[in-house]
DNA sequence: TTGAGTCTGTACGCTATCGAACAGATGACT
DNA sequence: AGTCATCTGTTCGATAGCGTACAGACTCAA
């Protein structure tokens, strides 16, 4: 239902002046964001720019072998598309839509005017990144040192907070994609978590019962990333950039 | 020999251009970094952006328990504490010494002032920390899917990209730490590719004696690593941000 | 209602890595 | 020359995750 949405549901977009959303709104488009839907290619140049308010988009790198992993995840917290402002105008990896929704679009090269044209909206973006960084460089740590059953629940944490119901639509073998493990990994682990309560799982829907058990079943990961991009992009009012 | 070192030998600063050079190049102080100094301890701010010439610095997290794993490493084409311009002040990593050398560094302060100042200063940044993105990124499907063979390979190659020379200052346990493994089993795989002929082996000191065997051995990532750097951040003329 | 397709659960052997313990080799220092 | 700390090599059992195979359960559409 599109017409519930506003820009203001993604807290980058709240977060800009008066200013420099009179500039930018009218150039947003609000875009579907199916499931699968891939937003970005490997190597191949961004068009534009994304800013999800109930979807989430996977970031994740395809190997020559066509195995993945996921290295962060964008939700309403976040942007699709740093490479356009960064300069690169690609990335190595691929954006997925990982949980249909929405998100607002622009074109590429208007957002580079304007970041180049608004330094808050330079700023932001850069402590956004900062969040991005410290997500992916967790996200190695902890495809290093924890177990599937932690890093589940690092998983379920983070799509948890990017979604207003405690229900996720997903298969288990897109999250064995996502975290680069095999679907009877994630059957076990999911398995071992319905059996303690913590979440109900019924055919591509996860339910999530219990979410203090779960953050304390998951690894440090989880806590560490959400300090970090509670610390660098604190909510702010609508429409400033404090 | 200190006196052998100029600020160009570090590829950012050499690629800055003149007027920029000369606002920053008095500033920066030639410090040496002897093996396991810490730069940045993680959450605490940083005063100093730090320009390898010679060094290598390991960007790593460590977990509560004390186990760490590295998810970036950075020599003479990077700099380290990006977090300043990012307008994050600090991160969640620890920089440390993992090759001994020399670096410039410049008081944070005054960076800040010059990013805000030149334009090109901030492209240049901005691209290189694309290029760490990446690098993050890649680290983290490494620990997902390649073998301990296969990461030391790529790990040999990213600190010979930044040395001189073919031979590392380096023990096992070292080695081991970085990239988040037990020191036996960077053994067992430095003894294989010493039984292949790529690389002796001694006390501390490993000389790589057949880098392409090296590169054929190492997964893709070493090569998407190089390519997306290479990419970003092309050797340019000294003194131009091209 | 029935069948096809999808999703989840389970089993089995295999391998890489871990954890712990220890032995030998080397180099630095006295 | 002798001592000691450090570094490397090796072993052993334990285990987490992999690859493969297959069965049951649910959904949807014909």
């Amino acid at each position: 239902m599109p017409d519930t949405h506003t820009p203001q549901k993604n807290h980058l977009l709240a977060a800009l002046s008066a200013e420099v959303q009179e500039r930018i709104f009218p150039f947003l488009e609000l875009a579907p964001m199916p499931l699968g839907k891939v937003l970005y290619e490997s190597g191949a140049a961004e068009h534009h720019v994304y800013f999800p308010t109930d979807s989430i988009i996977s970031l994740l790198y395809v190997m020559e072998n066509g195995a993945s992993a996921e290295t962060a995840v964008v939700g309403d917290e976040g942007m699709v598309g740093i490479a356009l402002f960064m300069g690169g105008e690609s990335t190595t990896s691929r954006a997925l839509v990982q949980s249909a929704g929405f998100a607002y679009r622009l074109p590429g090269k208007r957002f580079k005017d304007e970041v180049s044209r608004h330094g808050d909206l330079l700023f932001l973006m850069l402590r956004y990144s900062q969040a991005l960084i410290t997500q992916m460089a967790q996200t190695a740590v902890c495809n290093r040192h924890h177990s599937i059953d932690q890093q589940l629940c690092r998983w379920l944490l983070l799509s948890l907070d990017r979604l207003s119901v405690n229900q996720l639509v997903m298969t288990q073998e897109l999250i064995a994609n996502m975290l680069g493990v095999r679907r009877e990994g994630v059957t076990d682990a999911a398995g071992r978590l319905q059996k303690e309560g913590v979440i109900e799982y019924h055919r591509g829907r996860i339910t999530v019962l219990d979410r203090a058990k779960l953050e304390q079943l998951s690894c440090e990961c989880y806590a560490v990333v959400k300090a970090e991009t509670d610390r660098l992009l604190p909510r702010v009012q609508p429409g400033s950039v404090q």
